[in-house]
DNA sequence: CCTTTCACTATTGTATACAATTATACAAGA
DNA sequence: TCTTGTATAATTGTATACAATAGTGAAAGG
């Protein structure tokens, strides 16, 4: 399980989940063609290790569902089609609006304090329009919600799905003034949560991923003409 | 990935899968105790095989939640507290709710014939009162459901979901007429899909999802007294 | 008597060797 | 020419050997 730090984010030492890393980077940013197949050794002697860390990233990928694996023939990269892409955002709605809320029953004093830490600092970076750090915080902003469930299944599942959406869809949002937008959407979510009110809280948080989601859906739709 | 066919799960060839499997279903059953450590070579010697295996039947345990690994030191099976259930509950409630719509829209005839078989032998057995029968039916009345929204992510996430709960839970329920108000339930839930009306499947799943809920809870409720 | 250090053991992490399975190529026959 | 069979090569699956790290306990010093 990959442990994100305040910019990068860096497995704990084995080589195996280092590997992941590169490996699912390369995937996201589809440096591999859809459904080429990854083969170990030549993976192995690229990257100077043995096979043994290799086949652990693999089976590593094969449960988040970035390749396929098919016994004694190898494993192939799936990759993301728009629709998944979509259906990861309605996955999204659906739980962080409940994430939220069982966030705000469950939150301590430290789990506030580093969602207004993050806040912060996206206010200074969109003011410095530092779209790759922007990046990073939105992505740690949302998993600081899911790490106050305190709820193990709510965190795992949610800090994939808004980590795949999150790269695969990058590029997708161009607009400018969308860190404007996107920093006033982020603001009113912290308000209801030091208030509150779950109601608000979930209403919030599921507009504001609806509206990514819409300038996501916009982006294909335009690329495919 | 475990593929399940009629009744019994058979993960396909590679001894690790089969492991997986075998430790699966042993901390499901809480024959292990929480916090207790897994040793490679412990479980190596007693099932007659290597380590490679075993190691990789951990890392899945690992991504499935039910372990927890730690660098250099091992790992810890993890188990499964009354809230987690709960929670799981709650992610069912929300996800089932938008697959079975998803379902509708995208499912073709083969899917809603298998549904329809499963729906029939539930009602065999559930005449029988086989309640071992009823139960693996149950996962797979579902699971194909998950299946034809044919969306990997909420396939994915809803079987393993759907089957840990099913798992942990499947002794919670002891009124005998819990299985005819379930079959009523489930006919419900083919009769709205069947008619393709997409609010009302929704609402006749989550209902049926928060009635099982519902008696789980009174369970541990009463368990604890 | 308690604490610290250091050597030793046990266990995990990695590499490599071997087995089993699958893909490829080429030849023989229809 | 197309199919089929077989031998060979390539690749995955498993076992084992080695390296690195963490745990344990006894001896030395305070």
């Amino acid at each position: 399980m990959p442990s994100h730090s305040l910019f990068e984010h860096v497995s704990h030492g084995s080589l195996g989940n280092k590997i992941f890393d590169i490996l699912r980077d390369r995937i996201l940013n589809e440096e591999y063609e859809h459904g080429q197949k990854l083969n170990e050794l030549a993976l192995a002697n690229e990257l100077k290790i043995s096979r043994t860390p290799i086949r652990e990233a693999l089976k590593q990928l094969e449960l988040e569902g970035l390749v396929e694996s098919i016994p004694n023939k190898g494993v192939y990269v799936k990759g993301f089609s728009p629709r998944d892409i979509d259906d990861m955002f309605e996955i999204r709605c659906a739980l962080e609006g409940l994430a939220i809320q069982l966030a705000i029953d469950r939150m301590d004093e430290e789990h506030l304090a580093k969602i207004k830490d993050v806040f912060e600092l996206m206010e200074f970076y969109t003011a410095k329009k530092d779209q790759e750090k922007i990046n990073d915080l939105n992505i740690l902003y949302h998993e600081t919600i899911y790490q106050a469930t305190q709820s193990q299944y709510f965190e795992q599942l949610l800090k994939d799905v808004h980590y795949y959406v999150s790269v695969t869809s990058r590029h997708s949002i161009t607009q400018p003034e969308r860190l404007e937008t996107a920093i006033q959407e982020h603001r009113a979510i912290l308000d209801s949560i030091v208030t509150g009110d779950k109601e608000l809280a979930k209403k919030t948080i599921q507009k504001h991923i609806r509206k990514t989601q819409t300038l996501v859906r916009a982006y294909y739709a335009n690329k495919k003409k």
